[in-house]
DNA sequence: GTCTATATTGTGATAGAC
DNA sequence: GTCTATCACAATATAGAC
């Protein structure tokens, strides 16, 4: 992606190589992420990557391609995830597990990232196209789609010896991933209403950790 | 909270009382739900409400006013009725039931919403707490904390008839409003991993409306 | 590659006529 | 109350020395 200016042949860096594109990108990544792409200002990104604005300009051209790049490397670590565990042999308990595992360490490492994401999605949707394209290398939605038939024959093996109607298998991927992202996007909201400090927050999560895969077996396994 | 000049005696208006004001309260209220507090400018607000730019001012003094006002306005429309579904006296079916329809119909009308107000809350958090004082009228998490120990006394009752683990009253809220919120807030994602043009997301939407209610109850009384 | 200017435009906010 | 004109500064982007 990030097309590095040609650096032919005497000795002209004072760093290593790549090493001030990568801190830009992460003291990019760390601004963009709480100030938003519209809030995020070039000036903060480059006194957090210890170097002058200009160089911003001189690896990544523009802040609009600084902040897609940022959002495409964020997000699309988050979809292989989904569909690899989701898609793969386990049986469907065992994916929740997965699943809810994952992501609440993730999010538990990265607190803020769900906010950011939702953020950025809403305000420019237009690159979740994109995003899709770099994550999937072509056809959008054939990431998920695939795993439907197989989702929906678990499900439906599951709920099999009660008179239940089985879940949709859409539904059932949204109210996961529902479940997993939203506590930490809203967790500002969350923490006060419900009155909790980062521990209590942390202890909350923790807790979801097991609530969660119980919740859906309940709901599974009537 | 919006204090109108004063108008004293002589007729100087064009327009009727308080109409202005309204007009540029709604244009910004749709101008900085897509655009985002940042991202929104002061010169798209007047046109969008078709008076000039100086008139936001006059009436608002500060982008800054004018933007937490709407979001104030915005936000503490959703607080009471959590509160008041949740506290009420209907049986716990019941109030799922209510909340779910409630809050689908809210945000089938105005689908950005939800976006609109994560990214805020996570990006501007310290306003979180204004909102809270404003909506409760006093003491923040005072709004719901009351509410869990009738919530976890009907959990209990649900399901006393099993060996099953009554899932914790602050679990059971925050499932609720993720499953009802995040669908939203996360549409572009949806739309494009899910395949979904607006009519096929309007129907994802239509099915949970039978289909949460029909989760929890499962979850709950297994 | 990295820096110090500086160009240039965008943007919130105010002054003052009507 | 509403407008036009303008100020003051913030912010992206570029030029050019080192």
């Amino acid at each position: 992606m990030s097309k590095t200016p040609a650096s032919k042949a005497r000795r002209p860096a004072q760093r290593a190589d790549g090493e001030t594109e990568q801190r830009i990108l992460e003291a990019a990544r760390r601004v963009f992420i709480r100030r938003g792409t519209a809030g995020a200002r070039m000036q903060e990104i480059a006194a957090e990557a210890g170097v002058n604005q200009a160089l911003l300009h001189y690896y990544f051209r523009s802040k609009d391609r600084l902040s897609g790049a940022v959002f495409i490397q964020l997000a699309s670590r988050l979809f292989p995830t989904l569909a690899r565990i989701l898609g793969g042999e386990l049986p469907l308990e065992a994916k929740i597990d997965a699943l809810v595992a994952t992501y609440l360490d993730t999010f538990t490492q990265h607190p803020f990232l769900p906010g950011y994401l939702l953020s950025e999605m809403h305000h420019n949707p237009e690159r979740v196209a994109k995003l899709l394209a770099t994550a999937t290398g072509g056809d959008p939605h054939q990431l998920l789609v695939p795993v439907f038939a197989t989702l929906a024959k678990q499900i439906k093996q599951q709920v099999r010896a009660k008179r239940m109607r089985p879940i949709p298998p859409q539904q059932f991927v949204v109210n996961l991933i529902s479940l997993c992202i939203f506590p930490f996007a809203a967790r500002p909201m969350l923490s006060l209403v419900l009155g909790l400090d980062d521990a209590r927050f942390a202890a909350l999560i923790e807790e979801r950790k097991t609530h969660l895969p119980e919740f859906f077996r309940n709901a599974l396994r009537p």
